[in-house]
DNA sequence: CCTGACTGTCGGGTACGGTAACAGTTACCA
DNA sequence: TGGTAACTGTTACCGTACCCGACAGTCAGG
């Protein structure tokens, strides 16, 4: 589209997408810490339980290749959420050096208000959309999500600050 | 919209406007900052760059004030201009203690190359719209940032890692 | 049975973020 | 005029988080 040898378009920041997508997706993920913060958990801990509850027994190594993390950084995301009574680490049933990852009854009560809290932390960064405008955001956002590379629901931004929330 | 005591709506998280904005969010900051690599400087780099073009001689407060950061943090970003000979701190004509931040030539030979990435890597992103629904896509984005409380063009994330690239 | 590969975990080096404190300078105000 | 409070830029420091390799225990295949 531009010229291959011409000089950058002299527009603001404000109106880059790239610049606006990066602004609002710190600004999402910190505020979505916040509004989680009171549950003792942070984002990554609530995607973990997520694929957890579509799934129980998986070994460690598993869930993290679903994740797209290492393994040695599922071991401290699950050290927070046993310490904070969500999962179980179970002796696998085949397998004597793995662990099946089990949700306790805490985790099933606790992740229907997380979802709330998702369901409203959404409506609440959507405000100034209708649903039509709602809608077409999040087709475009989700076309755009497709070409990354990432599988669908993994964030690429996991591998890192599961701390913060829990204490 | 949703009842107050309802559990949260059981979608995936690739379906929620703010796990796609987090997602994306990051994966753009990411690419972005190794699009600029090359270039010797970091995303944070780029915007306090621009800021200076329109408006040199700010003193080092002026410039955190503005950008919403604390002023030893733009000791840093400084420090790191100037060693790669991008700014200069001379005398402050009216202040002794302030320093009176300017670009170098090579600054403003640089800026052009970092805006041309800009676009460049905008267009990538955006690859999957056409013209009409980038135009939708920024509109709401825009209104949206809006609403987050940040000025316009600035960054929440802008007061960490500035090293990444510099190295 | 024995070697190689895998699972989950632990310690150590390193870099980062935030706090407190510093000298130099200005502004206020009696 | 003097003296105190506030401000600028900077450094030193410390606790924390991340990355690396290494480890015991266990499985799989020849």
């Amino acid at each position: 589209m531009a010229d291959d040898l011409a000089p950058g378009t002299d527009r603001p920041l404000a109106g880059r997408a790239n610049f606006l997508l990066s602004q609002l997706g710190f600004h999402t993920a910190q505020t979505f810490a916040t509004r989680l913060a009171p549950l003792g958990i942070a984002p990554n801990h609530f995607g973990l339980l997520m694929h957890l509850e579509r799934g129980e027994g998986s070994t460690q190594q598993q869930l993290a290749d679903v994740l797209g993390i290492h393994r040695k950084v599922m071991v401290g995301l699950l050290d927070d959420l046993q310490h904070r009574g969500l999962v179980e680490r179970r002796r696998h049933p085949t397998d004597r050096r793995a662990h099946a990852i089990h949700l306790t009854d805490a985790a099933r009560a606790l992740l229907p208000r997380a979802r709330r809290i998702a369901d409203q932390h959404e409506d609440e960064i959507l405000t100034p959309l209708d649903a039509d405008e709602r809608g077409h955001l999040i087709a475009a956002l989700q076309r755009l999500a497709e070409r990354t590379g990432h599988p669908a629901g993994v964030h690429p931004g996991l591998q890192s600050s599961a701390r913060s929330a829990t204490r």
